[in-house]
DNA sequence: TTTATCATCGAAATCGATTTCGATTTTACC
DNA sequence: GGTAAAATCGAAATCGATTTCGATGATAAA
């Protein structure tokens, strides 16, 4: 079960490793006669290139990195879909980490990363995720850089992003819309720009529609769970009755609301309106189904990686880089827990 | 920005190449002064060694490559999660590759894995994969395998599953326990192993506890989908007004049928119960919550790294290697769609 | 002082593919 | 036949790290 190499194949054939090489890479200073015996052979041994050897060689690995803070979870697992299968079509491999929210894992993957010289790098940032050291060194390292969804814009290279800001105003202004006169807001956590840009996505519509905005009816999920949405939800229940309305900063958190109202009998969307933001699968199959701004995913991964294999191209060809930053169009989602 | 090389050092300090990498790996033929130096000067340098050069000496490249049908889906992902960070913990890079349920795609997926020469390979089959050359191929290349959930018996290797049978078994007891006396089954594709044993799992209950098997009420699911869950389960209400309990392949499924009863105003449990399988998420935040079987995809992540590392390990040695086969426990979650 | 032992080092081969550059052979043409 | 041009080939360097094996110098024992 030797591992066929160039120079076995020479020496059946009793020519040098070059011809062969150049053979198989139909190198035209080789003599269509030997051309046809090499190929002929090296499909019989069935010869694979060693890819170790020619990683040395071009120095490239046909790899890439993505750095995400977690798998589990609808709206990155279909990024990740949509980068591994693009990826696979144009020849490149994906090595896969997950950061788990945590700054110094991110930092640990990153030199990972690097160290095994993947051609480039996609990452989303974790929510944690303060200083950019990391970020700044896969740029002097000159390995292409493509940040989506959790980005940072302190740092210089291309980006793949929705418009927070005015997806969180149109989320506030559907409910406002759908006859909702005080609105709470369960945001994100505070460090994240995506969660800070939502938030104020919902205090301009409140502004624009004169609606007083009021800071004790907005809650911040530190860990945007499914827990924090049904405990928020009970805190408006029992000290904020007036409210009638919750933009969610992610169908998780609306749907733990949901799952509570539906408990203590508080009629959806009648006597409350929610609405989520992803448009995971899930919030289309609860009761009432979520409205939701839907943010495409699919569309995120591919458009990230062909920016990606775009720089990857450039740098190889020592071109100059045209960083680029891409805004996805989001849309809101009308389901059965507003009444629109 | 030129990489670091162990030439470089060696020139720095005006000793040769091979003390410099001597003394990085701490070899006891190189004095403390020296090694000193080299340590130092690397650190100041911030040296790397070159992955790609030491995958082409050692003839491993500390990578190991994941097939999966498809990685948006809850159970999946948590493998993928399991096994990402595990490996990652015990010093491997894991390549993720989806077939979405093709066996061409799958075949692909192990040729350029093997050519990259991953260190070894973990994998769950699609349903649509009936021959079997590709995973030969990958044992008589030696390189290590490890199969899980979706297996093949017909393959000499080490798998991780739970006991389909009993757990089809558990499921349907569990239907008549809480008082259902007519159990239609939606079933997987017909293919898959898997598929195939929960169903007989659920025939031997009805047997045991002396209920009529009708293959009238056994419906079959090509795509394991929310719609089929929803279409049969409106099958069953206008063709079957009999039937008081479903047990369906899988949660998504068992959702369907749950949002289409919901829709009717049929009542979960008391009209009709119904039981999924894999307890996704998803199962515990809809009305009326899901019972279901849980399925432990982090701990089979889990295991299938550990025993492919094993392996890994053991071939590296030459050492003989020793197949097992590991299955998981599953059990009972008793929810609000069932009457127990 | 001589010999044996130990501590330190480095030349060179190796992993396998790629590519430059020069050598050789063949063909074409006068 | 002789020369120029074209076609065909291969030696060797290279990518960077690892490792074998031998060389050198220092130290200890005789």
């Amino acid at each position: 079960m030797a591992e066929v190499t160039l120079k076995q194949i020479a020496e059946e054939l009793g020519i040098s490793v070059t011809t062969v090489s150049k053979a198989l890479k139909n190198y035209d200073d080789v003599s269509p006669k030997t051309k046809a015996a090499v190929l002929n052979l090296a499909q019989k041994l069935n010869y694979q290139p060693n890819s170790f050897a020619v990683n040395l060689r071009t120095k490239e690995s046909k790899t890439i990195g993505l750095i995400i803070p977690e798998i589990v979870h609808h709206f990155f697992s279909n990024i990740v879909n949509a980068i591994i299968e693009k990826a696979e079509q144009k020849g490149y491999l994906v090595i896969i980490l997950q950061s788990n929210e945590s700054e110094e894992l991110e930092k640990k993957q990153i030199d990972l990363l690097l160290s095994k010289r993947v051609d480039g790098i996609l990452m989303s940032l974790s929510n944690n995720t303060k200083d950019l050291e990391h970020l700044k060194k896969v740029l002097s390292h000159k390995t292409p850089l493509v940040l989506f969804d959790k980005i940072s814009k302190a740092i210089d290279c291309s980006k793949v992003i929705i418009d927070d800001r005015s997806a969180g105003y149109d989320a506030t202004e559907h409910l406002i819309k759908s006859g909702c006169k005080k609105i709470a807001h369960f945001r994100g956590p505070l460090n994240p720009q995506g969660s800070i840009d939502r938030f104020l996505g919902y205090k301009k519509a409140l502004e624009d529609y004169n609606l007083k905005f009021d800071s004790s009816i907005v809650f911040t999920c530190e860990k945007v769970s499914f827990n924090e949405g049904y405990e928020f939800a009970k805190k408006i229940h029992t000290e904020h009755k007036d409210v009638d309305g919750i933009f969610a900063i992610t169908d998780l958190v609306g749907i733990g609301a949901v799952a509570y109202f539906n408990e203590v009998g508080v009629k959806i969307p009648e006597q409350i309106g929610i609405i989520g933001f992803s448009n995971w699968f899930m919030a289309s199959v609860i009761s009432p189904s979520l409205s939701t701004i839907d943010q495409p995913g699919f569309e995120m991964g591919k458009k990230s990686l062909k920016l990606l294999l775009k720089e990857i191209k450039a740098t190889k060809k020592g071109n100059q880089i045209q960083h680029q930053t891409v805004v996805l169009p989001t849309k809101v989602i009308k389901r059965n827990s507003t009444a629109f």
